[in-house]
DNA sequence: GTCATAAGTGGACGCACCGTCCAGTTAATT
DNA sequence: AATTAACTGGACGGTGCGTCCACTTATGAC
């Protein structure tokens, strides 16, 4: 069932895909699947979950500068980096994942809202509480896509663009 | 039928307002309504659209800092205020403008990039086109409501910690 | 091995909204 | 007054949602 709904994400607009279609597709009726996912967002956030919880990991306990050990301003960057990564490499469960207010409410916003205000309390920046949330924006989903799709940056790019931004808020 | 739409966007969650309601407030039909408006994005674009208009006039042709003659860092910090002025005022049709795909797609967006863009060439800022939407990406309306209804910023913070971020680009 | 109970399955159902279409009405023109 | 044009509002078919339930399959007791 996941695999069938991930080969549909990946295979056409991941917003577009419905219940009907992922139970279709992996062969299974309706109220089966509403049986395990309660809608859409759901699923994506089920094959998301493991490379979220990879970086996590290594931002808690991995070398630094991503993890512990490494200036703020070194560890936002290498942040930067690796939600890049992850971005480009699922942006379709991500826009399935976080579509809406979505993004906002599921838990893995929370772990990296968390992490980069401790970075700004760790600089010692002004009004941590207003600053992460800004910070965090230009990871949007919808944006990356945009930056992706529409304008044919890389990833390189973006990410170069993220550090000079990173640089200049943290001193 | 402007007016209808205007009280519906502002009395519920504007991406829950259906052509249907619009038409049953305003006392026409379906028919009526779709003969003017395609979709509920429309009539909220519509309605922000004076609104928008008299700030890209600011941008183009007001006085410093918001037009033409301050410094590049301070037209930065003097839109970001512009817009969060914007978004604070208009939140409900913003969102209704602007959902999905929308944001990228509506003129308006189109605007504030060039505006921006021409600001980080004049600066000499490294890679315009890659840091452009970066800058932007904070002015989504998802991430301004969820800064101001779930975190309970003010405007005040918001523009505060932009004004740190615009400073800290454009060195 | 048989039978009772539980767990699981898949499609049918009613609902909401979409976007189109068209018969009827109203206004404009000569 | 008559002809044409423009407008109106609701009916229609289609799609996706979420729930519900008759049926099948697995589990465990005797």
């Amino acid at each position: 069932m996941l695999a069938a709904a991930r080969r549909l994400f990946a295979s056409r607009d991941p917003r577009a895909v419905t219940m009907d279609d992922i139970a279709r597709e992996a062969g299974v009726g309706r109220g089966t699947l509403y049986r395990r996912y309660p809608d859409t967002v759901s699923i994506a956030v089920a094959l998301l979950d493991a490379h979220e919880r990879e970086l996590q990991e290594k931002l808690l306990h991995g070398e630094p500068p991503l993890g512990p050990g490494a200036a703020p301003a070194e560890r936002m960057a290498a942040f930067y980096t690796a939600m890049v990564e992850l971005l480009d490499q699922h942006i379709d469960l991500v826009l399935g994942a976080e579509v809406g207010d979505a993004r906002f409410t599921g838990g893995a916003y929370g772990f990296w809202r968390v992490h980069v205000r401790s970075l700004l309390v760790e600089a010692d920046l002004a009004d941590p509480d207003a600053l992460v949330d800004i910070l965090l924006a230009p990871l949007a989903p919808e944006a990356f896509r945009f930056q992706k799709e529409t304008r044919h940056l890389g990833p390189d790019r973006i990410t170069s663009a993220l550090h000079l931004l990173a640089r200049g808020v943290f001193r």
